[in-house]
DNA sequence: TGACTTATACTCAATATGAGCATAAATGGC
DNA sequence: GCCATTTATGCTCATATTGAGTATAAGTCA
């Protein structure tokens, strides 16, 4: 029953600079920061905040648990034992350019509709997948996976962007082999940059939870700054999200959950007309912090 | 790095027999079934799912990785390694009278505000918590942790019942003291069987989660049979949702997001007028599995 | 000064939601 | 057969929410 087995514990940190969301990484941006459990751990959450903030200097708002993965990639060579690893997902306010930190998009640039460049990636996305559908040998299966495809990439207007599906796109562009962990040649491969094991779809893992949980509960403000102009924090949101939202509505829909505070200072350096500062009023919510957001997302 | 330990695989089987949800038990109703992770299992998911199969006999519908946990109530006693469960949640469609089922509500009397039994479990538990935060020594925390229970039990209509949030009532009972796992006498306890070790918590976490799920994706119809009326599909709902739905609407928002088709068959013996029995159209949006069902639960 | 930027307030139509009314079609008791 | 009761099903209506736009204020920069 009890074999040789190794617990490793995977962190994606996140944080955002200026408005670009951006991940802790090891070796030039190839892996995500891990570590194994130790047995002075009280629990693994415990583990993961203090291994974080030990390695990072940085305290830690949200942790949370992703997802626990033991498949045979993970089975050890050197032992006969297997390798379980259990990923977290983990913000942090700030950082003053340290090393390691890479943005989302560099590994994901089709999760970022509102550029150009996600754009122009997710337009040759549809060329490759057509193809990969097309050499398919039943036609029920054609039919199938292209359906697959459109839903998830949105091609064709007929379902719209759902951006909580990182995971999926990128399983789907894994099946594809449209990426370099699935094999893929580098010159055949969708643009983004690869990550050694399984590390990308970790990743993909940490995004997706992320623009779920911004959705309905209060978590943005653990990336934000301590004082912030409303168009800030809709930068942030729309940032993590990768879609574009309608402004007034972003604020109406602010103000109207009492979910920040004027600070009463002004910030003077908009660009244009000077803004209101405000902050969370996080100790009045603490209490009833299960209220939930709720965060006008739509399409560019 | 590489110590002593062992993986526990434990199960979260649900399954509902006419209107009443309930999970798969051992030893009398003590525990949740549970196993280790065996090395001939390709993956986690893929050892749950034969494990539980194999032990059921069931096909199993739906299977989603809950929690891993490795707190030091874990750590083993035999050995000086440490103990790490993985819990899952597991959806299958029937059983005929099998023993080892028990009804969710066994558990958790407080979260079936459908029932007489419910409401009156709950005003129990507002006296019972009245009673804890009064005992405690400052002032700034007895209004902390009344807010909080004021949220979490929608104690005064101050806030709605939210009945997504399973585990952090049961957690704030345990706190509290008022649940047999927490040492509390069977006397003083809150009404509700106890289990084993923290299979309770792990039971709220998969029913919390299953409460989510069925908002959002197109599970519920894992725990039906092949046909079904649409009131009884509404009576699924509302026992695993433990709420109120308002009948009208619940068929308006069934039909026109077009999630079932009707099969041409009547069920005669509804106590009524016969009613239109439909099927769930999985074929045609399992490649679309994706858009969300959406079901207006309501007070009572 | 005028073009441009951002901030902020307000309006309006389309849609979604919550709650109810009305009618249809079966049952069982008398 | 008649009537109370039960469930099924179709429809209305007020209200809340949402998406999108207009209007104005108050700065910067050339």
């Amino acid at each position: 029953m009890t074999t040789h087995m190794m617990i490793e514990l995977i962190a994606v940190l996140t944080a955002v600079r200026g408005d670009v969301p951006q991940v802790m990484t090891i070796d030039h941006g190839r892996q995500l920061p891990s570590g194994p459990l130790e047995s002075t751990h009280r629990s693994l959450q415990a583990g993961v905040r203090a291994w974080v903030e030990r390695q990072t200097g940085h305290p830690i708002g949200h942790v949370e648990q992703l997802y626990t993965f033991a498949d045979h990639d993970r089975i050890l060579a050197t032992t006969q034992g297997r390798m379980i690893a259990i990923s977290y997902l983990a913000l942090t306010r700030s950082h003053a350019g340290e090393t390691g930190w890479r943005d989302w998009y560099d590994y994901f640039p089709w999760e970022n509709c509102k550029s150009d460049e996600g754009r122009a990636c997710l337009a040759l996305i549809e060329r490759l997948l057509c193809h990969w559908v097309a050499g398919m040998g039943h036609a029920a299966e054609r039919v199938r996976q292209w359906q697959r495809c459109v839903s998830l990439f949105a091609i064709g207007d007929m379902v719209a962007w759902n951006d909580e599906l990182v995971l999926q796109r990128y399983e789907l562009l894994y099946e594809a082999g449209l990426v370099a962990e699935a094999g893929c040649p580098p010159d055949r491969a969708v643009p983004g940059q690869s990550m050694h094991h399984d590390h990308r779809r970790i990743l993909a893992t940490a995004m997706a939870r992320l623009r779920a949980r911004i959705r309905y509960r209060p978590v943005v403000f653990e990336l934000m700054p301590e004082a912030f102009t409303l168009l800030q924090l809709q930068r942030v949101m729309e940032s993590l999200s990768g879609v574009h939202v309608h402004k007034q509505n972003f604020r109406r829909l602010i103000m109207q959950q009492q979910l920040v505070e004027e600070t009463g200072e002004i910030e003077e350096r908009t660009g244009g007309r000077p803004a209101r500062l405000f902050r969370f009023c996080g100790e009045v919510r603490q209490a009833r912090q299960f209220v939930g957001t709720k965060i006008p997302l739509v399409q560019p």
